[in-house]
Parts: structure tokens; sequence; C-alpha cells
DNA sequence: CCGGTACCTTGACCAAGGTCAAGGCCCCCT
DNA sequence: AGGGGGCCTTGACCTTGGTCAAGGTACCGG
């Protein structure tokens, strides 16, 4: 695999690189590929063949499934230094269950399963930390699976915007969302209409500020408060 | 742990300690405990600090989470033979993410965490059998939130039956309910009125015969193609 | 055999969120 | 500056599934 300096150096400090020896993790490198994606490009699909798992160096993935009707939910936005579908690599039938598309250019590494599963069999370290990022997942899907049977969209909304909120130079809680309204709708399980009305309510409540393609929250307590009930 | 011969057996032969050698399984075992539940008895609540995972011996465990306004969402119910909660031993906070309770009267190992990831640490063969028992886990998390967000009620109790259908001695493919159709409902993430209503409509249209705690579908095929639209 | 209790079913009504259609806004492109 | 396209918003209406209340049914203990 042809890769900068840079490239190298995101790769090695992942989880499920960082503890391997240098001579295991050259074995890996050159066994892997680095792949360029344009915007929109389709990684693979769901039902595909999986031989490999993927690191993500630049630009975004989206992680989605289509009802057959076309309605599309992501389950998640892989960003620079995360890695997605490790889990194929001890499945019984190795098949994407999702699909995957680049949202902008993005740029990935992609590690083919028999090179990285034979290198796992040797190092119990690495197969610790794995396990945790798969624990770490799956905690994530129990909780959106609750959200999703517990709660109402609105506050799936809230609940989201609180997670994705940051300090901004002022001091003031804030989401920046560099992905469209559609996509955050998608994300939420919810159609762009019924995201568009939420945020409104919200605005129209004093809960939270609309700035562009920004949303502010001017007091985080009381957002809490609201999406206690 | 006192321990029946069968409860060991069972104990043995789990993916989790099958590769265990001999000394070593003695040492889990001794750290072990096995709990009697009543049926009803919670095991532990969601926020709980976890310090163990378990395996069913005998029974059935119920984990399930609850909005605050009391509503209950089963996530998965353990049977005899099988582990849960093992994920907590690679969280950072320690804490379960759900509740569990029994359902019946039920015997089950409480694995301490400490002792077996001492085991882990010297065992790469489990380690990978541990990864494989978490992807399935993870494969089986993501298919449930695409149906509860892809599909409707009704095509989620007609895939629910169709997993769980076994042939029959007339060679009839059947569902035999042991839980409650509450339970049922809780799992599928619908009320009871709503199952009975779906039940009742698949039962008119000639898709599924009631029959006391069984359900029967006297043709998959066309239960299959419904459930596809 | 009777009565109680919990579970299940049914009906009438309601609410959350989806659908469809129209219009507005923004941004890019020339 | 003008025009076009995609995105977002808004409004009117509809559908799905939930809520509430009233029976019905099955099983259990006496």
């Amino acid at each position: 695999m042809l890769m900068q300096a840079s490239t190298r150096d995101l790769l090695r400090a992942h989880p499920l690189f960082v503890a391997f020896d240098d001579e295991r993790f050259e074995r890996l490198t050159a066994a892997a590929q680095l792949l360029e994606l344009e915007a929109g490009q389709l990684l693979f699909q769901r039902g595909d063949p999986a031989r490999a798992f993927f690191v993500v160096m630049s630009g975004q993935i989206k992680l989605f499934m289509q009802s057959r009707s076309g309605d599309e939910k992501i389950l998640a936005l892989e960003q620079p230094g995360q890695s997605f579908a490790e889990a194929i690599m001890f499945m019984q039938g190795p098949i994407y269950p999702v699909s995957a598309a680049a949202t902008e250019p993005t740029t990935l590494v992609s590690m083919p399963v028999r090179e990285y599963m034979q290198a796992l069999r040797d190092d119990v370290d690495t197969c610790l930390r794995l396990l945790g990022v798969l624990s770490q997942r799956l905690h994530a899907h129990v909780q959106e699976i609750e959200e999703l049977t517990l709660e109402s969209a609105g506050n799936r909304l809230v609940h989201h915007l609180l997670r994705r909120a940051a300090t901004d130079s002022q001091g003031r809680h804030r989401v920046h969302l560099e992905e469209t309204r559609q996509m955050l709708a998608a994300q939420l399980a919810i159609k762009p209409e019924t995201l568009s009305r939420l945020t409104r309510s919200l605005a129209d409540a004093g809960l939270i500020e609309l700035d562009g393609r920004d949303i502010v929250i001017p007091d985080r307590g009381r957002l809490e408060a609201y999406g206690m009930q």
C-alpha cells in the first residue's frame, strides 16, 4: 500500500493497530489497500461478500440501511480515525449487514480480514482492544434501540443535540451541522418535514436558537430538563 | 461454587469456557457463584455497578429497558446455555446498561469480571470466541434497529414469527409461545392491544392459525411474501 | 362448582408522525 | 444580476399505532 506519513501515523495510532509490533504492522500495511472515494460513491452494499474492514483517513463514511420503499436510516457517520465493519471478521457468513457510502471525498484503508485475523491470533492485547471497540459499539446500539422504542421523535432530537453539543468560543453550547438536514433526519429515523417542525417548536420555546448550519443551546439545563419528559 | 454435574457440563460446553484448560476452568468455577432467582425476581437494574456477567443454567432471563412512563421494551430473552452482559467487561464505566429479571424460577452462574479477565489475557482462543459472540449480538441489534425504523409493526411481527417457527410433528411450521402475549408485544415494541389486532388480521387473512399458546403457519411462503411488503 | 384475578380481545377515539403539494430560500453558475 | 436547482419549510390531510374503557376467557384456589 502506498501511504503518506500522515496516513501511516493515523493508522498506527488506531486502537486496532497500536499494540502490534513494527514488524507485524509493516506486514499488515503491506496487505492493506488505500481507497479514494468521491462524494456519494458507494463502498459496499448490504449483502456484499465481506473480505475487509476499513479505517477512515479523511472525509466521512455513512453507514446506512434502506427500506424497500427507499427510505434511508443512517446507522453511523464514521469520521477520520474511526474504523467500521470489523465485526464481519467473526461472522459465519461473511457479508456486510449494512451499506456504506462516502458523503464527501474520502480516503480510507481497506484491511483484508485474512491477514488481520492471522495477526490477531498472535496478539491478545489487540484482541482485548478489539473487544473494547465492539463493546462500545454494542452499547451505542442498545442505547439507540432504547431511544427508538421508548422516546418520542422530539426527545430523540434533543438527546442527539445534547450529545453533540460542544462549547464555542463564547462559552455557549453549540452543535455545528456538517451534514444536511435530510441526513440528520435519517440519523434520527424521522422525515425531514418532521425534523423541521421539531426544530421550529424547540426554537419557538426558546430552547434552541437556529444560526445557519449551527444550532445554539442557550440553556443546557433547560434543554436537558425538556428531554427528560 | 457448589455445582451439580449437569450444571458444570453446561458451563464447560459454553463458547466462553470451552477453550480453557481444566486447571483454569476450575479456578473460574471456584470464583463463580450459583444464583437462584424466583419468578419475577430482579437480577440487576440499569445503572447498577457491573462486576459480573452471567450464564443461564435453567429458567429464563429477560433483558429489558423501561421508559419514564413505565413502558417496557424487552431486548432479549436468555435461555439455558446462553450468556449475557459479557460486554460490560470492556466498558470504561462498568455499569449494566439494561435491567435483567427472571421470568420463571431460574438458576444462573455469576462470573466475576476480575477473574475472567485474567483468564482471558492468557487465552487468545477464548478471546476470539468472545469476539464471535459479541459480533453476533451486534449483528442482531443492527437488524433490530433496521426493523424498528424501516418496518411496520405488522411486518415486525411476521418476521419474528418466521424467525421462531419450527417444524412440528405434522411437518407444519409452528411457533410455540412460552411467554405471555404482553411479553411478546414488549419484544416487538408494540402494545398488547396492537398485537392482538395484528394477529387477528393475519388470522383473518388465513396467513396464520391461532391454536392456544401456539401459532401455526399453514403456508410459510405466503407469509414470507406478505412480510416482504 | 364457583368466584376471583390476570390476561386477552374488542371497540371508539386520539395523537404522533408521515405524505403530498406548494412555496421560499440559498447558493452556485454563468 | 438573473436563473436554476436542490434543500428546507410550511400547510392540509392521512395513517399507524396508542389510549382508555368495557367485556370476555382461562386458569386457579377454595
